[in-house]
Order: C-alpha cells, then sequence, then structure tokens
DNA sequence: GCCAAGTTTGGCATTTTTGTCAAGTATTGG
DNA sequence: CCAATACTTGACAAAAATGCCAAACTTGGC
C-alpha cells in the first residue's frame, strides 16, 4: 500500500483537520451542508478565520462549495471522514489491540 | 456517531501524523517494529529531533515502545492506520464520489 | 444604480511548532 | 568500574500557524 500522493500532499490534506474549528466544521458537514455563517455560529470566532479555515480545507480536498444566492454552501467532498475519524476514536480510547 | 473524544484530544491525535516526518515513521512501522537510531536513517535529521516525533505519537497514541537492550523499539499500536491513509489517498487523488 | 447581506482577502501581531545544540540518563561490553 | 552506545530532556532561536481587524468583493432587492 504505498502512496501515490507526496508525503507533502499527505500531511497537507492531514493538516486541514488538525484544528479544533476545523474539525467540528467537518463534523457538522457530515450531516447536511452549511453557508459560512451557520458555521460561524458552530465554531465561533471571527467570520473571516472560519472562511479561512475553509479555503485551507478545501484545498487539501476535504471539501467544496456552491454558491447559493449571497450563501456559499459547503459540503463534504468524501464520505470516508466518518471512518478516518473512527480510527481517531479507536487510538483515543487506548484499544491497544483494535481490529479496526 | 458522536464522539466520546474531546475535540481537543482528536485533534491532538490527527496533528501527531500532521508533519512529514512522523507521517514516515508511521508508514516506517507498518511493516515491522524500528528503532529510534534507524527511524533517523529513514526520516533524517537529528536524533534527538526524531526522538520528540516519536514522544509526541506515544502520547496521542498511535505508537508504544519497549525496551531492548540499549535500543528501544518502536511500533504501531494501532492496525487502522491503514485505512487512515487511504482516506488521506481517496482526498488527494480527488475521487470527489469515492464510496470509500 | 445603490445599498445591504454574505463572504473573501490582505496585513499584521500573537501564539504554537519545529529543529538544533548541549547536557543528562540508561544499559551493555570489556 | 569505565567507556561507549542509544536515547531523552531542556533551552532557545527560527519558522509556521492562528485570529482579528479593515478593506474588498459579489449577489440580490429596491
Amino acid at each position: 500500500m504505498i502512496s501515490t500522493l507526496s508525503t507533502h500532499k499527505q500531511v497537507q490534506i492531514i493538516k486541514a483537520l488538525a484544528h479544533p474549528a476545523r474539525l467540528e466544521i467537518v463534523q457538522a458537514l457530515v450531516t447536511r451542508e452549511h453557508s459560512v455563517s451557520e458555521l460561524q455560529t458552530i465554531v465561533g470566532g471571527d467570520l473571516s478565520t472560519v472562511s479561512k479555515h475553509l479555503t485551507q480545507m478545501r484545498k487539501a480536498g476535504w471539501i467544496d462549495c456552491k454558491k447559493h444566492g449571497q450563501h456559499v454552501h459547503y459540503r463534504l467532498v468524501c464520505k470516508c471522514l466518518p471512518e478516518f475519524l473512527e480510527c481517531v476514536e479507536n487510538i483515543g480510547t487506548n484499544r491497544s489491540t483494535c481490529d479496526c
């Protein structure tokens, strides 16, 4: 299982989720798409900060967006996020011999 | 699928792999365990730097270690790493409609 | 066209992460 | 016990990430 991606690209993708606000955002997007201001109410902070988080995750490839009037709707691109997070869950709950 | 872990803990786990050297290290550990100096020959840089990367990943829960004479052998704790990386692979190869 | 709402971008100070050197701790072989 | 090998820890400078403000941009309604 050798990656076709450069290490740098893999790191970019992983790093895109390695932040509390960004993690909360993708978790919110599992359910359904959201506009930037909706996501702001979830994660708090400045709207411009939220926008930058979204840009970073979009460039990494986790999400994409579509204009919908004045709003921009962001949504998850890949359905594998839950499996990704399940692995994180296994690590965090100390299942050393997990058979995930 | 609501996490039992705090966001902070999840981020700590993800962040532990969000670095080129650390990613190369865990990928090397998929095959078999390695000592710190073996890992140094793979990722380069100072031995103390490698040691610190290992400490960070151990605290996150990805790896553990055992003393073996003068050497310290590090190994992966969880077998789910390949699935984790496969998700990264899917994102990076732009399979927007991936069914992973 | 003009204004307001929603979003993005630029600039910059603050914080966090990183990497190296030096010093410290263990363990083994002689 | 001594010295060498393997690793860890502390301190600190350099680099990267973060967050906020202000300004710019875009779209829809009047």
